[in-house]
DNA sequence: TAATTGACCGGAG
DNA sequence: ACTCCGGCCAATT
């Protein structure tokens, strides 16, 4: 099993999340089939090719609030563009559970 | 080569 | 809701 083919399946689970849905990184380290692996599923992310069109700011922390510290340019990006697709925040950041992904 | 860091998580207290 | 802790392991120092 190479660290590679693990990416790669982060990919794909990232380009199937629906537009309007987020989960989580733990959950995306699930669905790959490697629970424990939250981390890993962060750093790819982190390391995602610039000019993408991967949707990272579908992907927020277990908690419901998005992984950047609030106030952070990057905090404001992802929270702007999932409101754009229409997922709402209660007054602490917070996504509401409706908007989660459920795969089938 | 070794140590530290980090877009995390779930359980326990 | 929060803190502390151990597990995770690629990337960076």
């Amino acid at each position: 099993m190479k660290t590679d083919d693990f990416k790669t399946q982060i990919y794909q689970l990232l380009a199937s999340i629906p537009s309007g849905k987020v989960t989580s990184y733990g959950q995306l380290a699930r669905l790959a089939g490697h629970p424990g692996r939250a981390r890993m599923v962060g750093s790819i992310l982190k390391h995602l090719p610039a000019g993408g069109k991967l949707p990272w700011f579908r992907v927020i922390k277990s908690s419901g609030v998005p992984a950047f510290p609030e106030g952070t340019p990057s905090f404001e990006r992802q929270v702007t563009l999932l409101r754009e697709e229409g997922v709402s925040f209660n007054a602490h950041n917070r996504v509401e559970k409706a908007h989660w992904w459920r795969p089938n």
